[in-house]
DNA sequence: GTTTATCGTATTTTT
DNA sequence: TACGATAAAC
């Protein structure tokens, strides 16, 4: 019960929400679908709706389930929920589809064959293993790269699949080498080693809940009321997981965006959204379209953009803080000759909004590749200006963090094989492959853990006297480590560990800059380890938490992919690199997926919708990727976007055509090295042809560059070294 | 067992 | 270009 003081503060936040936000708030009883476009207050729904649901004591507070997929988005939500009801949001269980699949197997290991402390595996040990199982078993992969086979078996696992339940068709092209032995054979191996993959959390949950009834209705009778964010990037076997957990009290309130659907590539399904009304009988959908976010123009050249999918199911977002009179700037759009010059006109504007008053933390550069970062990083740098950029290789990725951390596991568990394999050699103490060969088929042909039979081998004369040496050292220092265990707290440990093995030195003696960070790393990450009581439950945040959390102190741009921009807005927002072949991306044109078009034209869409202010779209008609010179097209995204609203600067020659998609044809590329000046005689008037733009006469010569007329293309712009003499 | 050379290959990555 | 994975050389 809460009282009248907080009461008060409830009614503020009720009121102040739009009669559609509302509707969603109180509609607590039955399944809902809350269609919420960006920047529409999704958010403050699902933290309203929790408020509202623990305020009318309709149920307790642990007795509220809400899911998000991001570590981000919890945090918020958890902090927002406990900014309205106080300290008892603590109770709830809010959390990422992974941590609560994860509490939830915590408490019924058995279930799977697991024991109470199983390990949570990271990419890296997946592969590790997933190799191991190849050479042991001497698969024939017909050249498939082990990377493919494990991309194959997650994509199982999103879809709920165990090894005997895959059907044929699920194999694809992979049909013809056994993948599905294969995969049952890596569910055996994890078993045995007591660990799980992030996609198990969810499918060993789901499989519980499937085979166990009475577990599954305590936990469907638990969960009064269940919320889940950005649902329309749920797999299957995370749908199938929620339609059973809300089967008894059927109070599931989806929230999620159809046009901002993005990760089908990791196995998110946007039919989920789409059907809902037909999976849930007596189901309500309520559309939010009032943006909060965005000027009238960015709306309107946003939607203009996405009515060119199909298979939606529709939005109108109008935008609540303008009025008629006022739409806002238009949207500026810039041609450049090259990236080079993109990055330059990208920057300058950076600069001239931040002189004009802007913080450069309202500034994003959005990109659609990670390898466009690059040359931003460059001008900003030589500008003196502080950016960030986001997605790199996170704090416990690191590999001196992982080193670090596979001691620890090590150190916790005699059973961590593969965390004993990763440091066995790490500094090098002269332990290579062959010794840990021996070790390894000791320890199959015992049935005992790597661990144990590396102590097995020292006490036989198996190996060469300097690796056993080395290999006791190592052992010894295990035991001492284990023993300080209970003495010493987990910061102390890891800074005896660190240097025991004399990590550090190591890294010290390499002055380059790099190793200076790593060092710095190994301080932060044992000070990070001062707030733990205990190295297991420490061990089981890192793989369930993976962000890197930096001080945000300063000011700075934003660099970051499209991908990782979903769920942020800034002021400013620039959208570089629109070009065929770039965004939309190669890959996507070449599958033969019809959906694959239409997934780019959301990460459009969700990229120009980040914005409240000011959008720059640019594109380059050459661009150096991976040091070949490539000349490519607008996008044919820009096209969809209304003339009317655009601020169009162009220097290149290259004009819009209109509404006319650039057909398949046209876009194959070619690739041509700039600095491989072919010597011909070139002049004005002279007949040329270009691979892609075809025959043409050269209307003028500025430098390299040359103007051309080309007979079917038009006026354009190219580099001579892409212009041959017709034969 | 460690270092060096060569080759191949290159989206997006919430956990 | 740059990184990783494998192969040959030290």
């Amino acid at each position: 019960m809460l009282i009248n003081k907080k009461n008060q503060v409830s009614k503020d936040w009720l009121d102040t929400l739009n009669p559609e936000q509302k509707d969603a708030v109180k509609t607590t009883e039955g399944p809902l679908l809350v269609l919420s476009g960006a920047g529409t207050g999704k958010t403050r729904v699902l933290t309203s709706r929790i408020a509202f649901i623990l305020e009318r004591n309709l149920s307790k507070p642990w007795e509220v389930l809400a899911v998000t997929f991001t570590n981000r988005a919890a945090k918020e939500m958890q902090q927002r929920v406990g900014k309205i009801v106080g300290p008892v949001a603590e109770s709830i269980w809010i959390g990422t589809f992974h941590s609560i699949a994860n509490r939830i197997l915590r408490k019924h290991p058995k279930l799977v064959g697991l024991d109470n402390d199983f390990t949570i595996l990271d990419q890296d040990d997946q592969l590790r293993l997933l190799k191991q199982l190849i050479e042991d078993d001497g698969y024939n992969l017909n050249n498939f790269t082990p990377k493919v086979l494990m991309s194959w078996i997650q994509f199982c696992k999103d879809k709920g699949l165990e090894p005997e339940n895959v059907p044929f068709e699920m194999m694809g092209e992979l049909s013809n080498c056994n993948v599905i032995d294969l995969y049952s054979k890596y569910q055996d191996k994890l078993k045995s080693l007591n660990c799980v993959d992030f996609g198990d959390l969810l499918l060993h949950c789901l499989n519980i809940f499937r085979d166990n009834e009475e577990i599954l209705r305590k936990y469907q009778s638990k969960f009064k009321y269940i919320l889940v964010d950005e649902y329309q990037d749920t797999n299957v076997c995370q749908y199938l997981w929620l339609r059973l957990i809300s089967q008894m009290y059927r109070n599931l309130c989806c929230v999620g965006d159809d046009d901002q659907s993005i990760y089908s590539w990791r196995g998110a399904e946007v039919e989920n959204i789409l059907r809902f009304e037909n999976d849930y009988d007596n189901s309500k959908v309520i559309r939010l379209e009032r943006n909060y976010r965005s000027t009238p123009n960015i709306l309107y050249a946003a939607s203009n953009l996405i009515s060119y999918n199909k298979d939606r199911l529709g939005k109108n977002l109008t935008a609540a803080y303008y009025d008629k009179q006022d739409k806002g700037d238009k949207i500026t759009l810039r041609g450049v000759w090259d990236s080079e010059q993109e990055a330059h006109w990208v920057v300058s504007e950076v600069d001239s909004l931040h002189s004009k008053g802007n913080l450069l933390s309202s500034i994003a550069v959005l990109v659609r590749a990670g390898y466009q970062t690059l040359e931003f990083e460059e001008k900003f740098i030589s500008s003196s200006i502080p950016y960030r950029v986001f997605g790199g290789p996170r704090f416990y990725e690191r590999l001196e963090i992982k080193d670090i951390i596979a001691y620890l596991r090590c150190v916790c568990s005699d059973k961590d094989d593969l965390a004993f394999e990763r440091i066995i050699n790490k500094p090098k103490r002269g332990i290579g492959d062959s010794t840990l060969k021996k070790i390894r088929s000791n320890s199959k042909a015992y049935q005992t853990s790597l661990i144990q039979s590396a102590r097995d081998l020292v006490e036989t004369d198996e190996l060469r006297s300097q690796t056993k040496n080395n290999l006791n050292i190592l052992l010894s220092f295990f035991s001492e480590w284990r023993e300080s265990l209970d003495i010493l707290n987990p910061a102390d440990l890891v800074k005896k560990i660190i240097e025991d093995t004399g990590y550090v030195e190591i890294l010290k003696k390499d002055s380059s800059q790099e190793s200076q960070g790593r060092v710095e790393n190994l301080a932060e990450f044992s000070r990070t380890l001062e707030g733990w009581d205990t190295i297991k439950s420490f061990l089981d945040h890192v793989s369930l938490v993976m962000e890197n959390e930096v001080s945000l102190s300063n000011d700075f741009v934003t660099i970051m992919t499209l991908h990782s921009a979903k769920g942020s807005e800034f002021d400013n927002v620039f959208l570089p690199g629109w070009e065929e072949d770039v965004f939309p991306h190669r890959r996507s044109l070449d599958e033969s997926r019809v959906g694959a078009l239409e997934e780019e034209r959301r990460l459009a869409y969700v990229g120009l919708t980040r914005a409240r202010n000011k959008v720059f779209i640019s594109y380059a008609a050459n661009r150096r990727i991976y040091n070949q010179w490539q000349s490519n097209l607008p996008s044919r995204f820009l096209s969809e976007l209304p003339n009317e609203i655009l601020d169009i600067i162009t220097e290149t020659g290259i004009v819009l055509g209109g509404k006319k998609h650039v057909s398949k044809l046209e876009t194959s590329y070619i690739n041509q090295n700039r600095n491989n000046d072919n010597n011909l005689d070139l002049s004005v008037g002279i007949r040329i042809f270009h691979q892609k733009f075809g025959y043409g006469k050269i209307i003028s010569i500025d430098n390299n560059k040359l103007s051309i007329n080309f007979e079917k293309a038009g006026n354009k712009k190219v580099l001579s070294s892409f212009v041959e003499l017709p034969p």
